[in-house]
DNA sequence: AAAACGATTCGACAGATATAGAAGTATAGA
DNA sequence: TCTATACTTCTATATCTGTCGAATCGTTTT
């Protein structure tokens, strides 16, 4: 993955509110297995002291990031986690220097 | 960990050059076997291009957020990366819906 | 002691960001 | 069809950020 697109992802959490927003939206995609591991945006607004806006707004950002998907289903707005590219992202935090060189 | 600080660690990260910054920190890490791991700032100005007052303060905002530990060693500032709170950093990041929910 | 070197601090500034309020759009329900 | 709901768009603003140049500090080298 090239830097810029990962500096993307990680300014998207880099913010108290927003990586909330993403911790809830995991969490329901955890725990969701009737639900299908779906969000929307009315059941955030609860917990979060921020405007409609504003989580309108942040959720853009997480789904520009590729954080997320969306889909709009009747008026609600359906949040997924990108499960993959999250992964992705994991891995590449984690370091491996202990698999390179054994010793230390 | 909290969330605030978790925040901030994602912010520390997520600009392009302290991003870079890092992964260089991290690269010698890595492979610094001789050198025990240490990475300075001069080496790191050649690669990137900006300058040193800004090197300077990326490297501020990345021991800030505790990712990286710094030393002054003579006129050098050497940096080390914070293995347990990357690691930490990395866990917290990847889901676990697959262990909870193996049907799916 | 003087010069060179590596890094830091300070001040400034253009550009980005988070947030809110007001108004708008689209869907659902009465 | 009217109203309520869920979300979005637009606009404005206060604050934060990345970066630089100039000056400074501490250490090493000459």
């Amino acid at each position: 993955m090239d830097i810029k697109k990962t500096a993307k992802i990680f300014k998207a959490l880099s913010n108290s509110n927003r990586l909330e927003l993403y911790l809830k939206i995991a969490e329901a995609y955890e725990t969701g297995f009737e639900t299908g591991g779906e969000c929307c945006v009315a059941d955030i607004m609860g917990c979060l002291n921020i405007g409609a806006p504003t989580i309108s707004h942040h959720i853009k950002e997480l789904a520009n990031a590729d954080l997320i998907t969306t889909e709009k289903r009747g008026k609600f707005l359906i949040c997924r986690i990108n499960e993959q590219l999250v992964a992705e992202v994991g891995k590449m935090l984690v370091l491996n220097r202990l698999d390179k060189n054994p010793i230390r």
